[in-house]
DNA sequence: GTCTATAACGAGATAGAC
DNA sequence: GTCTATCTCGTTATAGAC
């Protein structure tokens, strides 16, 4: 790992547990273990940063619902993968890092909307056509449309993250995250 | 309203605009229209300010679920007065500041943990009884537990508040708390 | 590409006069 | 309770040597 995806690790990781406001270049100088005036021939500015992060983020994100939609299993199961994607930011006490973005945004260069916005945009059509593909299969059912479903499915897991954060509860995410799965199931 | 309380509610709204780490005291002194060092007669450090502003924005909170507690309405129609809530502050621009909160949590004083946490239980407290009512009275309807039904409503509200921010999309949300609140309408 | 050194600014906070 | 003045530290960012 070069010393430009060190840089780009590290900032991911403290953006994603103490938000874009919450940390300093001085942080990842110490934690790659270089100056912080080196850190800006890499990114001259923690805008430019930030922007590469969504970047480099949302390409992880893709890349992981490319393979959950490639998988060998039912769209329900698939669903599953998806939420343990966020399960597993939380147990390293991690939250989606577009999601802590999201909530800092008033503070952000306006630059860095377009692709957050992205983010959520792609997130919530992958869902939609998840759902499609599963309620066509008739393996999930809901009333309404698929997208207004995702987007639930999505807002539930951001809030549900936030919400673990603040009362330290992961059983608690557990919980909403099967309720909501749970709606999927055909009720005989 | 006297300088303390001119300097909550400006710091409130700043918190939820912006988050704990997106503002300082010259924001508030430019708008209270005092100096920075008066802030520090009212409020010592910044830590003292936020553990108010949880005290206050809690009380405002309770007030208001005792205002709908109290409606002559239905279940359903308290949720949607709940809903209504934070609809409002998204209009403002603004997000939940407990919401707000929690996302930074990493970067907070423990101290403001316990009442952080606090806020959440409460919510969900309430929502629990208001669900466990409708049902009793067979004007809502869901399986399994109450308790888990709230966190879900209360999860999708903080993550639709989220990526309204990031998309802009009010309507969206509106979409997603009209969903929340039809997976409680009787299926015939 | 990384370093030392430093600039330029803003942050939270304090002392003490009024 | 509010002010001026100041402190100390941390922040992003730049200049220029190696």
């Amino acid at each position: 790992m070069d010393t430009r995806e060190q840089i780009l690790a590290s900032a991911q990781r403290l953006v994603q547990q103490r938000g874009f406001n919450g940390f300093s270049y001085a942080d990842i100088a110490a934690e790659v273990g270089i100056r912080k005036a080196s850190l800006h021939h890499h990114f001259p500015t923690k805008n430019d940063l930030g922007l590469a992060l969504i970047e480099v983020y949302s390409a992880q994100f893709d890349s992981e619902l490319q393979r959950i939609q490639t998988m060998n299993a039912a769209p329900l199961a698939k669903l599953s993968a998806y939420i343990a994607a966020y399960r597993t930011s939380l147990e390293n006490d991690r939250m989606c890092l577009c999601g802590m973005l999201a909530s800092e945004i008033m503070t952000l260069d306006a630059s860095m909307w377009p692709s957050l916005k992205q983010f959520f945009t792609l997130n919530t059509e992958w869902l939609t056509d998840l759902l499609h593909e599963g309620k066509s299969q008739q393996l999930l059912a809901f009333d309404g449309a698929a997208a207004d479903h995702a987007r639930l499915m999505q807002s539930t897991l951001q809030g549900a993250s936030l919400i673990c954060r603040a009362s330290g509860d992961l059983e608690g995410f557990d919980r909403t995250a099967a309720l909501c799965l749970a709606g999927f199931l055909r009720k005989n």
